[in-house]
DNA sequence: GTTAGCACTCATTATTGTGGAGTGCTAATA
DNA sequence: TATTAGCACTCCACAATAATGAGTGCTAAC
C-alpha cells in the first residue's frame, strides 16, 4: 500500500488536530475539518489504511486516532523540510519572530551582568513563552588556552589567582600557602607565570609545567607547585558544562506527562541536570536543519523522556563557543512554534552574550 | 476543660502516630499503642475532649483524627523544649548524628572547588537524606567592605576589575572602556582606587567617589567614572542572596501534596526561588531555639507553602556572615529528625567552607 | 471514672447501567 | 471503481447504586 497524496493530507490534519486538542481525533471531525470534500466514511477506509502503515493507532477500539511516533516523524521532517525551503520568507511570521525576539531582549537586558544570569534568562523566557520546559548550556570551548594569570595576597596565608582564558573566560582560585612571601617574590611569580605559561592549553601546561619548575628549583619549589596545580585544576574545571533549566512546571499543563510517576520523574531529570548532558549534540547536521535536532518519544537519549519529544538547537558565538538548547514538551508539542522560535535563538543569542 | 498529663499523652500518641502512617488515627490504635492501660471507649472519650480544644480534627464524621496546626505546634514546641534540655546527651542519637555528618562530610569533598557547588551538595545531600524539599541560602554580610581592587587590561578595549572584600568575598567585572590608556596610567589608576577607597563600605564609597573625582580631575575622567561605577555596582550585587534548591521532587512522597495543583505550585515556587526569601529569618530568637524556626501550615510566611510546614535554621560562619537553611515537607514531617540534622548542619558549616 | 455494647455515619470500593462517540462493514449510488 | 449512507457493534466515560468496614458517639453497666 501506497502513502498517496490524499492519505498524507489526512495524516496530517488528524495530527494537527490531535495537536490541538490532545484527544484522539474522529472520522468525523477529519471529515469537517479539511477543505478536501470527503465523507466521514471515506475517510475512515483511509484511516483504517494509515493504521495499517503504521502513522497513527486507536487507544482502543471505539476511539478516534491519535499519532504514532512514526507519524510524528513524518510530519516533523515534511515540516522541516519546508522550513529550510521557505527559509522563513513568510512575512506575518517573520515580523512575529522579530517582536518576540525584541520583548525577549527586554526582559533580558533587565540585568545581566554575569552569563550565567544571561542564560538562566533565556531558558526562562523562552519557558514562559512556550509554555515547555526549557534547559541551555554553557558555550563550550575545545582548547583552552591561557591568556594570562594575575596573583595577589588575600590574606598572609592566602593567595588570589585571578585566571583568564581566551574568550575572557574569567576564574577566581584562592590559593593557600606556607612560604611567606614577599611583595617582591610575588611579582617575580607573577612575570614567571605570565612568561611560561601564556597561550597555552592544558595539555601542553603540564609538559610547561615541569620544564618550569626544573629552571626554578631552589627557592619556593613548593609554593611554585601548589600554584600550578590550582591553576591546572582551575582551567580543567573552567569549561565544564553548566546546565541551565526552567518551566519545569510547565509539565503540568499536560495531562499525559502530569500523572505523579512521569511528572516526578521528569522534573527530577531537570532539577538533577546530570542526565541532560546526552542531549548535547555532538555532531550538528548543520546543512540539512541548521543545527535542529526533534527527537520524538523513543528517540530521546534520555530514558524519563520516552513519553515527550526533545528540540534541541546547537548555538554557536562568534568566537567559536557552542552550546545546546533544548525543549521538552509533550510529544503533540507545537513543532513549528518551537522550531521557529529556536531557529531565531540560536542566531540571536551571539548578540545577547557579546551586550553583556 | 484541661489539657491534663493523660490528654497530652494521647495527644503525642495521635501525632506520633499520624506522623508515621499518614492515615487519620483511631481510638483503637491508641488503646494498643500506648503502655497507659486505657479501653478505645476510653480513649474516645479523651479524643473527644482534645477535639473539642482544636488540636485534633475528624475529616469526616467516621474517620480517626489527624492533628491541628494547633496540635503540631503543642507537639514541636514540646520537642524543642526537651531538646534544649537534653542539649543532644542522647549517646545514640549523637552517635548517628557524628556519623550521618561524617558520611556528608565525605559526600561533599568530592569536587568541591567553589562554594557554589559545596551550597548546593549541602542542599543536595539534605534532601536525599530527609526526603524533604530543601534550600539554603549564601552567606551574607551586612555591610560590604572593600579589602582591594585589582585592574588589568583584558584587550584593548576591556579592562578586567577584581574586587575582593572583606571576608573574601571576589568579583570580577569586565569594564568597556574608550579612553586608550598606557601600561602607566593603569598603574597609577590602580594606585589611586586603592588607596582612596580601601575599607569603605558601599554608602562611604558614594561620597569618596565625588571628593576623589574632584581631586582627579583632568584625565580620565570620564574613564574613572565609568570604573568607579562599575565597582559599586558590583559591590552592590555582591551581597545578593543566591538560593540553591534541591530535592523538589520528594514532595511526591507524600500523597497529601502530589495532587497535580499543589505539586506544581510547591515545585514552582522552588524552581523559582525569588519568593524564598521569605524563609530567611530577620531575627532569629537564638536564645531559645538555636536559630531554628518552625512553621507549621499557615504560620509559613510563603503563601504557596500553607499546606507544608517548614523548618528554618541559621548558620554562622566565624566571620560573621549568616545564611539559612530550610527543609519543606508535609506538615506531618519527622520534627525530630529535621530539627536534629539541621541542628548539626548549621554549626558544622562553618568549618566546611573554611575548609574549601 | 472506666468499659462493653450497639446503632449510626460516611468514605471507599465494587457493581451495574446507560449514553455516546466512533468504528467497521455492507449495500446502494454516481 | 470510488464514494457514500446506513446500521450494528464496541467500549469508554460517567453516574447511580450497593456493599463494606472503620470509627465514632452514646448509653448503660461495672
Amino acid at each position: 500500500m501506497e502513502l498517496d497524496d490524499r492519505k498524507l493530507r489526512i495524516l496530517k490534519a488528524v495530527i494537527q488536530n490531535y495537536l490541538e486538542t490532545g484527544e484522539p481525533v474522529g472520522s468525523r471531525t477529519i471529515s469537517k475539518y479539511t477543505d478536501l470534500k470527503l465523507s466521514s466514511a471515506t475517510i475512515r477506509n483511509e484511516m483504517a489504511d494509515l493504521e495499517e502503515l503504521g502513522y497513527i493507532i486507536q487507544p482502543h477500539t471505539s476511539a478516534g486516532r491519535i499519532p504514532t511516533d512514526k507519524g510524528y516523524r513524518l510530519y516533523v521532517d515534511d515540516m522541516m523540510n519546508q522550513k529550510a525551503e521557505e527559509l522563513s520568507t513568510r512575512e506575518a511570521e517573520v515580523a512575529d519572530r522579530e517582536k518576540e525576539v525584541e520583548s525577549m531582549k527586554d526582559m533580558l537586558s533587565e540585568k545581566v551582568d554575569r552569563v550565567e544570569e544571561l542564560l538562566q534568562n533565556v531558558a526562562k523566557v523562552l519557558a514562559k513563552d512556550t509554555n515547555y520546559a526549557t534547559m541551555i548550556t554553557s558555550p563550550q570551548v575545545k582548547g583552552n588556552k591561557l591568556k594570562f594569570v594575575q596573583l595577589s595576597f588575600l590574606d598572609e596565608d592566602k593567595l588570589l589567582a585571578v585566571i583568564v582564558m581566551e574568550g575572557n573566560l574569567i576564574r577566581n582560585k584562592v590559593i593557600r600557602i606556607q612560604d611567606t612571601l614577599s611583595q617582591e617574590d610575588l611579582l617575580k611569580l607573577n612575570i614567571l607565570l605570565n612568561t611560561s605559561l601564556n597561550g597555552l592549553t592544558l595539555e601542553q601546561m603540564s609538559i610547561a609545567m615541569v620544564k618550569t619548575m626544573e629552571n626554578q628549583a631552589g627557592e619556593h619549589v613548593g609554593l611554585i607547585k601548589d600554584v600550578l596545580e590550582a591553576i591546572v585544576d582551575t582551567i580543567r574545571n573552567a569549561d565544564d558544562l553548566k546546565i541551565y533549566t526552567s518551566g519545569a512546571t510547565n509539565i503540568f499543563k499536560y495531562p499525559e506527562l502530569s500523572d505523579s510517576n512521569k511528572a516526578s520523574e521528569l522534573i527530577y531529570t531537570l532539577e538533577e541536570k546530570q542526565s541532560l548532558t546526552g542531549l548535547v549534540s555532538e555532531e550538528s547536521d548543520e546543512a540539512s536543519n541548521q543545527g535542529i535536532q526533534v527527537y520524538i518519544g523513543n528517540e530521546t537519549p534520555i530514558d524519563t523522556m520516552k513519553d515527550c519529544s526533545v528540540v534541541t538547537a546547537t548555538y554557536e558565538l562568534q568566537d567559536g563557543m557552542k552550546g545546546t538548547i533544548g525543549i521538552i514538551g509533550p510529544k503533540r508539542m507545537d513543532y513549528e512554534k518551537v522550531v521557529g522560535t529556536l531557529q531565531t535563538i540560536r542566531t540571536q543569542l551571539d548578540g545577547m552574550l557579546k551586550k553583556t
